[in-house]
DNA sequence: ACCTTGCTGATAATGATTGTCAAAACCATT
DNA sequence: AATGGTTTTGACAATCATTATCAGCAAGGT
C-alpha cells in the first residue's frame, strides 16, 4: 500500500516550487535549508516514486546527474532548458512525435521511446553572458 | 603539441571495431581482454579527446553512463539505438534541426544544443524478444 | 489502542569518472 | 644515435551521484 508522508509532500512541494530542473542533491539541500531534516536517501525514494507516477519529469543533463521537474501535465513533451539559470520551458514537439515514430519504423524498431531536449542560454542569461564578455 | 601514441590509436582502432556504442569501461575490458595494458585512465583521456575533435559521438545511456562511438561522419546527426543490442544507426535529422533551431528562437533561447536520440528495440531483438514471450 | 507492514534516515557500499604525480615515451634537434 | 623539453601514461586515490542496508518509527486499517 502507498502511505501519505509529510515527507513525500516535501518533495513534491520543493519541486513545485521550482521552475526549473533539480538535481536530487539541490533538492536535498533547499529542503534542509529549510529546516526540513528529511533524508538524502527518502529524496531520492521520493522523485523516483513521483516520476514513475508521471507527477514528475526526469532527465538527464549533459553533464550525468539526472534533474527532476515537476510537471504541470502528464502528456508526453519535452523540453527547453537553460544551461544558465535552469529556466525551463515545455515545448510541443508533434512533429518531432511522428518523425521518431517514422524513423524507427523505417528501421525496423519497435518499442521507441526517444530523448529529445533542447538546451540553450535564456533571453536574460544570453544578456548576461554578452555583458560580461565585453 | 598532439602526440602519437599506440594507445590512442588502439582505442581509436577499439571504437572502430564496434558497431554500437560502448562504454569507456567496456572500451578498457575489451583492450584488456586483446592482450593490451592500456590504462583505465588513458581510455577515459582518449575517448573525451575523440570526442573533441569530433571523431567520436558521446551520448548518455538511460542509466546515466557515457557511451562512445566511432562516428563515420563529422557532420552533425543523431541516433537510433537497439536498448538490447546496441545496434546504432545513424539518423539525419534535418526536420528536428531546424525545429529546434526555431523552438529556441521563439523563446528567446540562443546557443541552443540539442539532445536527440531515438531508443528502441532493432528488428532481430524485437524477434527474438517476441519467441521469448511466448 | 494495537498490530502489521511500508517508510524513513544514517551510513556504508557501489560504480563511474576525474585528479595526481612520478616515470616513461614522443619528437625535434644536435 | 644521443639529448632535452614536454606531453602522455598509468596506478591509485579522490570525488560525486546514486543505491543498498537495516533497525526503528509511523500510517492506516481493525
Amino acid at each position: 500500500m502507498k502511505r501519505n508522508t509529510w515527507q513525500r509532500e516535501a518533495v513534491r512541494g520543493a519541486l513545485d516550487a521550482n521552475d526549473g530542473f533539480v538535481s536530487a542533491q539541490a533538492l536535498h539541500s533547499a529542503l534542509h535549508s529549510t529546516g526540513s531534516p528529511i533524508g538524502l536517501a527518502t529524496v531520492y525514494r521520493a522523485l523516483a516514486d513521483l516520476a514513475d507516477t508521471g507527477d514528475a519529469d526526469s532527465l538527464q543533463s549533459p553533464e550525468g546527474e539526472s534533474l527532476y521537474r515537476a510537471c504541470s501535465t502528464n502528456d508526453h513533451h519535452h523540453h527547453l532548458i537553460c544551461r544558465n539559470c535552469g529556466l525551463t520551458v515545455e515545448i510541443e514537439a508533434d512533429a518531432v512525435e511522428t518523425w521518431a515514430k517514422d524513423v524507427a519504423a523505417k528501421n525496423g524498431f519497435t518499442a521507441a521511446a526517444h530523448v529529445v531536449d533542447v538546451f540553450g542560454l535564456c533571453a536574460a542569461c544570453t544578456a548576461t553572458a554578452a555583458a560580461s564578455a565585453k
